[in-house]
DNA sequence: ACATAAATGTCGCCC
DNA sequence: GGGCGACGTTTATGT
């Protein structure tokens, strides 16, 4: 660990620290006014004002201001940063193809650059995802209807995958899609498309067929609108959410988030 | 304008900072070896790394490791944040309601904190959204289809607003769902349920009615999977970008993002 | 590289 | 505050 810093540094003062900081692999933090010009899948101007910019190694770069949880500007990872003192200002500029797009960072003054090594520590453990419901359902199939069998999950279909393939007591087929929260108008198409497409591959011309495969969308709850569509469409909802302690929110252990600070 | 920062502060000097840094409502930048719990919508653990967290005026917070342009944690904007030394660490923790959620960041060193005073600057203008799409659509309706005649935009059914509804050459209903990059079959999906929904307002029981609504899908380009799918629900596509240079490519004015560095 | 869908998505608009 | 859809979405995963 390392954390190198410079005060309202010469233009090039900051190229000579940010060069060194590239050549370290480190991840540096410049504070500075600004303007931030972006041209690639869309373009962008901002005008000038004192922001924070993030440069990571890995070649992502943030502009942040002092509001909102996304960057105003920014570039993704695997873009590839450059700095220079031009035209009497410290430039840096993150480049990146497939698709072409170009991040500019004029900075008229930097108050402050810090150049950080950070590595590792990257290891999230997450739950509450949709995996999670999957995992759950899969566990207990009757939660979502009486003799409910999994029979494939990921099943590929013209329309796409679908979450949870399988069959019904009466052995009818049936479409599972999962969602994590509530959801409205547009997961229910999603079903739709599913199902649509496993009916023309099962059923083919013959409507009978087509008529018993079910839909099923399962998730903590339901909008209005989502709720009409999917009657509209005769599919079924099964209220469930991503993990069966959803509900209780009780726990007080110490080191938890919810213990007092 | 203006900064604050001290390095390998004692947990008590980092305290005072940040509670200072608060009532000044100043951005925050916290880098040290940290622990990062997170409870809400969904929850996680992040052991034990060097970090960066940011902490804005506005309630947001974010925690960033060396690589990617997502925080691997983070709270929105409306959170409130607390600050404490407890068990021999240095605690930041940002809560928000509805939904409840809690971050919790626990720091056993803080290698550098900074405060600095960032207001405004805010206003971004960005070209090549959908709006500008609509826009191009609305000044040459005839680019969708031939006497194609808008009639709203943002047109309300039961299953979500229309992007462009409209009336073609024959006087029939035309859906326009518009879409500012390449497409997959989730538009497609969109569109459809739109249709249907206008279907079923205009057309009743009147199958010839129902039959006249077209569906068109304006965008610049489409996957293999959306244009069968489209094809199916016998829809059209239009390629349009959002700007008419989104093909020409060639500027070379100063000042712009694509000049050299 | 492209396609497809999840995400603690976030954000803005409108009801 | 909830519903709804856009977003330079990003990210992960499969092909």
């Amino acid at each position: 660990m390392r954390v190198t810093t410079v005060h309202e540094p010469s233009h090039r003062e900051a190229l000579w620290e940010v060069e060194s900081a590239f050549e370290r692999g480190d991840l540096i933090s410049i504070f500075g006014r600004c303007t931030v010009s972006y041209s690639g899948r869309a373009a962008s101007e901002l005008g000038t004002g004192d922001r924070l910019l993030i440069l990571k190694p890995d070649g992502a770069a943030l502009v942040h201001t002092d509001e909102g949880r996304t960057p105003v500007n920014w570039q993704p990872p695997g873009s590839t940063h450059h700095a220079a003192v031009r035209d009497g200002r410290f430039r840096v500029r993150s480049e990146r193809t497939t698709p072409a797009e170009t991040l500019l960072v004029r900075f008229e003054r930097v108050h402050q650059l810090s150049a950080m090594s950070i590595t590792g520590g990257r290891d999230l453990s997450l739950h509450g995802s949709e995996e999670d419901l999957r995992t759950r359902v899969l566990e207990r199939p009757e939660l979502i209807t009486p003799g409910f069998e999994p029979v494939e999950t990921e099943r590929e279909t013209s329309a796409g995958p679908v979450d949870i393939f399988g069959v019904d007591e009466a052995g009818d087929p049936v479409v599972v899609e999962l969602k994590r929260r509530r959801v409205g108008p547009d997961a229910v198409g999603q079903l739709a498309r599913y199902v649509e497409a496993i009916r023309d591959e099962l059923g083919g011309d013959t409507s009978s067929s087509a008529a018993s495969v079910h839909g099923v969308l399962v998730a903590p709850s339901l909008t209005d609108r989502a709720a009409d569509l999917l009657a509209d469409r005769g599919f079924d909802h099964v209220a469930l959410e991503p993990t069966a302690d959803a509900e209780g929110e009780f726990q007080a252990t110490d080191g938890d988030p919810d213990e007092s600070e």
